[in-house]
DNA sequence: AACTATTTATAAGG
DNA sequence: TCCTTATAAATAGTT
């Protein structure tokens, strides 16, 4: 339709390649809105000219993104659907693991043990032990550590007093008995009564006795739809 | 265009409007399709009919999906990215949660325990001092019902055995004999020497020393593309 | 679905 | 990009 008949395949002339495209375009996104309005469809066109330039028309009383989750929905399968999927099988994936963990965690803490036969049991019993072990030995080097620490602590600060009073020209022999008898105590008794600190960084508290659930990011997944908090 | 000019509204009766529809249609996928050939340019076209049908056209070398996640690319924000950002922020979680939980699985097991301080090292010993007593205690349980279930059985087919015997006119003191004194034995020396039964449905085997990964899902997640062994 | 009078789109040119 | 205009194409109403 134009003074003369055009044969349909791609035209070389750039300009006339843009002019074309740029009244086809025209003509193309007119006619989607008749037909919207006529026939009360709804209609979703994306074009990409040669050189990338984008164009869009979409029927008014829905977005582009509503059409085409109607169009995944309606073609049944696939377009998102596929990544979704994956992501659902990780996620799915995850928790399991995540189940597992906890269960091993609890029977760590001596829970959940009626599935474990006497082999398992027999194991866990041996790594436990090892573990506790392992644990008081640190403990103790804790202990002797920060004992050392706060002896070197209150020595030199006791140092820093004592040339304080020879600056003054005074002498006080004391100062070296108040360390050695008193603040510094190698039994751990005043340690056991210390309230613990609360550690913000870390949420897991191995020390806490969670009967159930070792660390509380309750969690399901399992629909297509996600939320997260 | 037509025996007579319409005006731009939708048309009331049912059967007419289908009918233009299906025209216009018809000819906007034929300008669809000139205009991707004569200009070099990608389109895709989505409708639905008042009645809910869909019709689509998509230039030739691309896929709806592919003009989609362009159109995705090139309207620059949102869209999917939401949802996709909420699984990835899902996953992440997920994620994070695990390495605290195998964390505190190591933590359990003796090791990675540079980072906790007094209070956290005693609150470990006493909860795995706990468990430890838990697990020894079902694994003597344990023993007891096992041995209570063979001694069961042996009974039961030494019971059996006799009655045979007895079905034959014939005596064998030495049945009972045999089973109370030889086969069943309540020290757990026997059992310490079994190999351990491999379970196949259970990934998580407690007893066995795994240094650092406690279980070993190595999954490194964070990028946009996903993928799932 | 086919026909056709008429409207509409648009190719070429300015 | 817009205007003009001759002509091709689309299509409304009819059969």
């Amino acid at each position: 339709m134009g003074r003369g008949k055009i044969e349909i395949k791609m035209i070389e002339n750039p300009t006339n390649r843009q002019v074309t495209y740029s009244k086809r375009r025209t003509g193309i996104m007119k006619k989607a809105k008749e037909l919207t309005v006529l026939c009360d469809a709804d209609v979703s066109i994306i074009m990409f000219s040669h050189s990338g330039k984008c164009h869009e028309y979409c029927s008014p009383g829905a977005d582009t993104k509503k059409i085409m989750d109607r169009y995944q929905q309606a073609s049944g399968t696939n377009l998102w659907s596929e990544q979704y999927e994956s992501m659902q099988r990780t996620l799915s994936h995850l928790n399991e693991i995540n189940g597992d963990l906890r269960r091993e965690i609890r029977q760590r803490m001596g829970e959940d043990l009626d599935g474990l036969d006497f082999d398992h049991l027999r194991g866990l019993e041996q790594n436990v032990d090892q573990a506790l072990t392992e644990v008081r030995t640190r403990k103790y080097h804790k202990i002797s550590t920060q004992t050392e620490t706060y002896k070197k602590k209150v020595k030199n600060f006791a140092e820093a007093y004592r040339s304080q009073l020879q600056e003054l020209g005074m002498r006080d022999e004391s100062v070296y008995g108040y360390v050695d008898n008193g603040y510094v105590d190698n039994t751990p008794a005043q340690w056991e009564r210390r309230v613990p600190l609360e550690s913000g960084a870390s949420n897991m508290n191995p020390y806490r006795v969670v009967p159930s659930q070792p660390n509380l990011h309750g969690m399901a997944y399992g629909s297509h739809e996600l939320r997260l908090g």
